[in-house]
DNA sequence: TTAGTTGCAAAGGCTTTGCACGCGC
DNA sequence: GCGCGTGCAAAGCCTTTGCAACTAA
């Protein structure tokens, strides 16, 4: 799971500095960008780099299921690279910190087959919120 | 629970016709309406309403607790003013239908203290992501 | 070679803001 | 009458798009 980059080059994922440079400033765990500050810090690494081709880079990376988007109630998605270890998020309600987390249970067995209304349910998306230590 | 107008008035909101009329759209269960689809429907009743005063009322409403913001994945945020009945949400990955659901167990619970870091958890939003019906 | 990718700049969707006027309490 | 609510128009933030130049495979 680790390695993103290596991950999407197996895959045959056309590789170009701009996408590169994406896919490292994802890779990892607990991170949670916005569209931004991934360009942000690609453009430390690739100065000409445009928003544009950022947009366009995860937008593939979470069609090709390797980056979840994550929307807190905030303006900005933020992009999750940790798509390979199912998790939840905890997020703080003052400052917006997210965690992530990995609870007990499996809430899909919550939703009984009358709750269904004939869906074909295949994801569950679980977020805690609450204030976090610093805020509290 | 029913009638939110009520509730208003009784927790001293100042009313104004443009007021009465966002809360008369949003009165009742399965609504998730946009903030715009608020806005034509109070346009309907009330033709001069402006779209800065639903968000302003909208904004109120939420920050009362009387009804609750659902950020799906797509762009605009819908408005839940079924805040008072706790229940989860079921959307259609195709067409983006919402329906409301009542899970048994409590996902609270499923978080345990080692996973908490010390955050004071008070909140948890689940949404159930499939296909519905008419979309499978 | 050639299809796919990039950068730019402009457009687009949703939401917020500033300010003068108007209305509920 | 006072203070908050309203409408308008403009600005703002985030994201997408069109297109010509470029480049990985």
């Amino acid at each position: 799971m680790s390695d993103l980059l290596e991950r999407l080059r197996e895959r045959g994922w056309r590789m170009t500095s701009q996408r590169r440079v994406v896919a490292e400033v994802l890779n990892g765990d607990h991170v949670h960008l916005t569209a931004d500050e991934v360009h942000a810090r690609a453009a430390q690494r690739l100065p000409e780099i445009s928003r544009a081709t950022v947009y366009n880079a995860l937008g593939e990376l979470v069609s090709l299921g390797e980056v979840t988007e994550v929307s807190t109630d905030g303006r900005a998605k933020r992009y999750d690279p940790n798509a390979h270890h199912p998790h939840q998020h905890l997020v703080c309600s003052h400052c917006g910190t997210i965690r992530d987390v990995h609870p007990t249970g499996n809430p899909l067995a919550d939703l009984p087959s009358e709750e269904r209304f004939g869906f074909s349910v295949s994801e569950v998306e679980v977020t805690y919120r609450g204030l976090c230590p610093s805020c509290a």
